[in-house]
DNA sequence: CATGAATGAGGGTTCATTCAT
DNA sequence: AATGAATGAACCCTCATTCAT
C-alpha cells in the first residue's frame, strides 16, 4: 500500500503539479472569462507546456470540476469554521453570510473563477454544472432557519425562500464588488446581515 | 413618403428576418448554453444558411446584444405595466417581484437566454456585459423603497442592499425552476413577496 | 437598328452606369489594393447596390478587364498624341517617356489601379493578366529605336533590351512616387529621359 | 549547454518544418498567385494538415514575411558574393546585374513568389510591403555609381535615376522569362549589362 | 514525468454570384 | 433597370486532444 498521500494514489509531486495547474486555471478563468480560458492560455499562465495539463488531468472537464470542488470546499470549510464558535441561531445565520463574504474578500479570484465555471460550463450532455451540484449550502441555511424558528429566535416565514434569498443575495455581492472595486465587503456584510435579520425576526408576517 | 418602418430604415421583411434569427439565437442559447451557441447552430435552428445571419447582423456581437436588449426591454415593459395599476409602495414593491416572475413564467426561454448572454458574453476588451449595463432595475427598486420608507410603509434599512437582495433573489428563481420543473412560479412569487415584505416592514433595527 | 451608340448595343444610361462602376472599381483598387477590393466595397464606393454591378457586368472578371482596358487605352491615346507632334526619333523616344509620365501625373489613381489588377489578377485558368496582354507598347518603342538607329540618331545596342528597360523603368516611377508623395514627376521625367538618351546615343560599345 | 540552434530557440525539427512550409508557400504563391495562395493550398502542397502551419507560424502574415525575408536574403548573399571578387566599379555594376539574374535563373520560383508577395501583400493598416521595405538594394547601386563616377569610370548622370532603372529593369526580366520560357538569362544579362554600361559610360550628357 | 508536434473539427466572417421581385 | 435577399464555398484561426519520444 503506497500511502504517500490519502487514497488517490497520487505522489507528492503529482499533487503539487495538479494544484499548480488548478491555480493557473483559476487565474485564467477569472481574468479572461470561462469562454476564453483555453488550455493554451492556462498552460501559458502556469508557465508549462499545454500537454502537461492533459497528462495530469483526464481532460478540460476534469480540470474545471476540480477547480469548482477545490474552491467550494475551501469556502465551505471557512464558513464551517465561522459557524463553530456560534452560540445562537441568529449568530449562525449571520456567520453564514459574513463567513462567505470573508472568504470572498480574501479569495476573490478563486471564487470568481469557480462561479464562472459553475454558471457557464456544461457537461457533454449539455447540462450546466449549477444544475448538477447538490444543495448542501441551501440545506444548511434551511436547517439554521428551522432550528432558530423552533427556538423562538426567528419568526414564521418560508424557510426555503429565505435560504434561497440569502444564497443568491451573496452571489450578488461579487457583481457589486466588480462594479465598485472600492466596496468594503465587511461593511457590506454587516448591512446585508442586518437586512436579512429584519426579515427573519419574529413578528407578524 | 417611405413609411415602411420607423427610423431604422429596415423593411418589413428585414425586421421579420431579424426577429426570426433573434428567436433562433434565444432558443439555441437557452438549450445549448452561451458557449455552445455557434452561428452554425443558430442558423440550423432557424432553418437558414449560416451566412444569412451575417447578412442581417453586423456580427455575432450585434446579434447577441439585440437578444439582450429585446428580452430586457420586453420584461421591463411587463414590469412597468404591472406597476401602473399600483396605489401603494408596498404594492409596487410586490408588483416588481411578481411582474418579473410572470414574465419569466411566460417567457422562460427568452429570459434564460438573455441571462446567459449577459453573464457570459464579453466584448472585445474582455469586459462582461453585466458590468456594462446600467442599473435601471436596481435604481427603480431603490426609488420604491425610499418612497415607501418616507411614506411610512417601510422601516429603516439599507435600501440599496434591499434592492440588490430582491434583484438577485429574482435571478435565483430561474435556477430553482430549472432544478424543479414543476415549481409553481405564482406561488413562489407570493412567498417571495411575503418574505421581502417581512424584511422591509416598519419596526426595530 | 438601335444605334444609340456604337456597336455594343448599350444605351446611353447603360454606358454611364458602366463608367460609374468602373470608376468606383478604380478608386477602390487603388485605395485598398486588388486583394481587398471586393464587389461590396466597390458598390459602396459607387453608392449603389452590390447587385447592380452583377447586372451591368458579367462578373468581377469582366469589370476588372474593362478597368485595365479603359486605363491603358487612355494612356495609349495620351502617348500617341504626344508622339504626333514629334519630328525626330529622339523626340519620339522622349515623348514616349514624358507622355506616359504626364498621364501618370494626371491620373495617378487610374494607373495605380490598372497596374494592381494587371499584376495581381488571374483568369480562371490561373494565368496572370500581365502575361496575356500584347506587347504593343514594347513593340512601339522597339520601332522607334530601330528607326532612330537606322536614321543615325541612336547607336548600336539591343533594341529589345532597351525597350524593356524603358518600360519597366516607367513602372518604377509609380513606386517612387508612392514612397515620396512630393516627387516632381515632370522633373523626374526629364532626368529619366536624359539617362535613357545617354544609353541610346551613338558611340562605342 | 543547449546548443541545438542559434538564438531563436527553435529545435532542429522545428527549423526543418518551417523551411518545408516556407517552401510550400513559395511554390503555391508562384503557381497560383498571391491572392489564391490560401493556407489550405499551401498545406496541401506541403502534404500536411492546415493547422500545422498555424502551429509553426503565428499567422499567415508571419509566414509570408518569412518567405520574403528568406528569398531576399538569399539573393542578397548571392549578389554580395558576386561583388566580392570585383576590382572595378564597372565590374561591380555588372556583377550586381548578372548576380541577381543568376539567382533568378537558379531560383526562379522563389524569386517569383517573393516578388508577388511584396507587391500584393498589405499589412493590417493597408500598407503594401513594397512601401515598407528599405532601399538597401537601390542605395547599394547608388553607391557603386557614385564611386565609379568619382573614379572616372562613369560619366555624369542622375545616379538615383540610374539605380532605379537598373533595379526595375531587373524586375522586368522575370516577366520576359515568363512570356518566353526559352529565354537565355545569361545572354539576356550580358546584353542588359551592355545596355546599362552604354548609359553610364563617360561622355557628354 | 514531460513535451513538442500534429490533427481534425469547428469557430466567425467575407465573398462573388444568383434569383425573385 | 434595379435591388434586397440569400447562399455555399472558402477564408484564417483556435481549440482540446492524441501520440511518439
Amino acid at each position: 500500500m503506497r500511502s504517500e498521500n490519502g487514497s488517490t494514489g497520487r505522489s507528492f509531486v503529482e499533487v503539487a503539479r495538479r494544484r499548480q495547474i488548478i491555480d493557473a486555471a483559476i487565474e485564467t478563468v477569472a481574468e479572461r472569462g470561462y469562454a476564453n480560458a483555453s488550455l493554451a492560455h492556462i498552460a501559458t499562465t502556469a508557465g508549462i507546456s499545454k500537454s502537461v495539463i492533459s497528462y495530469h488531468f483526464a481532460g478540460k472537464e476534469e480540470l474545471l470540476r476540480e477547480v469548482v470542488t477545490a474552491v467550494f470546499d475551501e469556502c465551505g470549510e471557512a464558513v464551517g469554521a465561522a459557524l463553530a464558535s456560534c452560540r445562537t441561531w441568529t449568530e449562525r445565520l449571520a456567520a453564514t453570510i459574513t463567513g462567505q463574504l470573508e472568504y470572498l474578500r480574501d479569495h476573490r479570484t478563486r471564487w470568481l473563477a469557480a462561479s464562472e465555471i459553475v454558471i457557464s460550463h456544461r457537461d457533454e450532455s449539455g447540462t450546466p454544472l449549477y444544475l448538477q451540484s447538490g444543495d448542501e449550502e441551501i440545506e444548511g441555511i434551511v436547517g439554521i432557519l428551522e432550528a432558530g424558528r423552533d427556538a423562538g429566535e426567528f419568526g414564521a416565514f418560508d424557510v426555503r425562500i429565505a435560504a434561497l434569498t440569502v444564497v443568491h443575495g451573496l452571489d450578488g455581492v461579487l457583481t457589486e464588488w466588480q462594479k465598485d472595486e472600492s466596496l468594503d465587503l465587511d461593511d457590506y456584510g454587516r448591512r446585508l446581515v442586518a437586512f436579512i435579520l429584519r426579515a427573519v425576526r419574529p413578528g407578524a408576517s
